[in-house]
DNA sequence: TCTTGATTTGACCAAGCGGTCAAAGGAACG
DNA sequence: CGTTCCTTTGACCGCTTGGTCAAATCAAGA
């Protein structure tokens, strides 16, 4: 299936894509328009939508292909593992992909703060259930004492807000700092507040 | 001038802007219209740009309003009080603010998401100094101990990014958690980590 | 070279958009 | 009751937008 489209539709269907992540991550859906696209693209309008049917699809396709890593760092968290080093690794991989694709970060951002129409009831299931699982493994470790007691929901939000912070709110995070890259600081940061909130010694 | 207004106008302008707002906040500046806006606010659109000259002026109006007291919570923060306490508090506020102003915590956060074309001035001015003068007050709490060593800057973005979350991520949190109120638990946890983070004992 | 299917485009369309305007309807006050 | 100013509206306009279509161009194999 895959494998029937041409050298050209990969390229175009690909340029098309991150044309379309640059102008929703940016403008959200209503604000990118086809014309932006295509012309972000270098195509004309009519050959853009000769390779995706209408602009609700581009966005999908955006979506779905973002869904489909967007939960891998907290998926990778492994209950048999060192507590604190895993919470903290999970912690720096979602930093860093913060870092690595702030676009994809703004895009579901931007998902999120229109109220997630197109991917509501993921969030009920697939992201909810993950969630639950990760949470029961980290109230396990705080309840054999392997790391401090803490709500493990609250805590997995705070570790999504913040790393998400730096890549949704990067405009003013480096108005404040002056714009030196502040991923350096923020993952030092991280790793001091994460180790001092979790470290059984009390 | 204020007071020149009618009853009429006091009433309308306001219905607006609280209609303005509820759309703004939901489907950003160019996701929002004029006859929504109007539908919301129960007038006829050109009824309503007999109160406003524009859709941009509604919108500046919003933003404007909400710069006004955006920045009251950290402004709060007393460098003669007691740091743990002070600081704390501030989270508190912070958090009370998306408890009880969740639309004007998406406002910004869409205007942010956007690259703040239209307040990245008062970001890198207003914003920043204000900033700058409370990092150096925690700073100084650190360096004559009264609270651990901590990165003023990245705390304060912790901050931010935590209480604004359960704002501009609710549909996210309550699909995780179940609709619940998640504010409590947020409010224990923030306690919790806060003053285990900052507490100077070692 | 010819043919076939993939690719590209200029011209166009209908709907939705922000905004205008002249005229009608109300409210307050003498 | 009449005047004046505030308020409201239906009809309309020009522009942008997502999307269509027929025709032109191109690529590749027989």
């Amino acid at each position: 299936m895959a494998k029937s489209l041409t050298r050209i539709q990969q390229r175009n269907r690909s340029v098309i894509m991150d044309a379309g992540l640059d102008m929703f991550s940016q403008h959200g859906f209503k604000g990118a328009t086809l014309d932006q696209i295509a012309d972000a693209a270098g195509l004309s309008k009519p050959n853009l939508l000769y390779y995706f049917p209408s602009k609700e699809a581009i966005h999908t396709a955006l979506l779905e292909r973002l869904l489909e890593n967007w939960l891998d760092p907290l998926q990778a968290l492994d209950g048999a593992g060192d507590p604190v080093t895993e919470i903290l690794a999970y912690a720096q991989r979602k930093l860093k992909m913060s870092r690595d694709y702030p676009r994809e970060s703004r895009l579901f951002a931007n998902e999120i703060l229109q109220g997630a129409p197109r991917i509501k009831d993921i969030l009920g299931t697939d992201l909810k259930q993950l969630v639950d699982t990760k949470a029961d493994i980290i109230r396990g470790w705080s309840a054999t004492n392997k790391i401090a007691p803490i709500d493990p929901y609250h805590l997995i939000f705070s570790i999504w807000s913040f790393t998400q912070h730096y890549a949704d709110f990067d405009v003013q995070v480096r108005a404040v700092l002056g714009s030196d890259d502040p991923f350096d600081g923020a993952s030092a940061f991280l790793e001091h507040v994460i180790t001092r909130i979790l470290s059984p010694n009390n």
